[in-house]
DNA sequence: CGGCTGACTGCGA
DNA sequence: TTCGCAGCCAGCC
C-alpha cells in the first residue's frame, strides 16, 4: 500500500457517495484499510478541494461537524453544497441518522 | 533525522 | 453531556 495508492483509494470511496448522503473519515479509512488513518483521509481531501471529481464536501467527521469547511473557497460553501443535495442539519452538524452513509454497503450491487 | 501540526477517533473521568 | 489524553501517519521546517 504506497500512500499514492491511499489517495486513489480514499477519492475512489469519496466519488461513491451518492447524492444527499455524507459519511466520516473514519468510515473511509476503515474501508480502504487503514482504520488508524481517518486523518490522512482528511489531509487526502484537502489536496482536492475545489477539485468537482472529489466530492469531499459530503465527508464529515463521526459527529457529522463540517469540520473541513474552512478549506473550501468560502466556509458556507460546504454546508451550502450540502443543503443544495438535499442534506439537513442539526445544528451546525450533519443529522447522521438521516444522511449518514456507509461505504462499501452497496458493493454487492456489482 | 527530529519536532510540530493537522479536514480524526476512542476511552476515561 | 462535556472535557482531556493517547494513537495514528503524512507534510513542512
Amino acid at each position: 500500500m504506497n500512500k499514492d495508492d491511499f489517495y486513489r483509494r480514499v477519492y475512489r470511496v469519496v466519488r461513491r457517495i451518492p447524492t444527499g448522503k455524507v459519511t466520516t473519515y473514519g468510515a473511509i479509512a476503515e474501508q480502504i484499510g487503514a482504520r488508524s488513518s481517518s486523518r490522512m483521509v482528511g489531509y487526502a481531501l484537502h489536496g482536492v478541494a475545489g477539485d468537482m471529481d472529489i466530492p469531499c464536501h459530503r465527508v464529515v467527521n463521526r459527529n457529522g461537524e463540517l469540520t473541513g469547511k474552512m478549506h473550501f473557497a468560502t466556509p458556507t460553501l460546504m454546508r451550502d453544497l450540502l443543503e443544495s443535495e438535499g442534506v439537513t442539519f442539526r445544528g451546525d452538524a450533519v443529522d447522521m441518522k438521516l444522511h449518514f452513509w456507509q461505504p462499501g454497503k452497496q458493493r454487492k450491487q456489482g
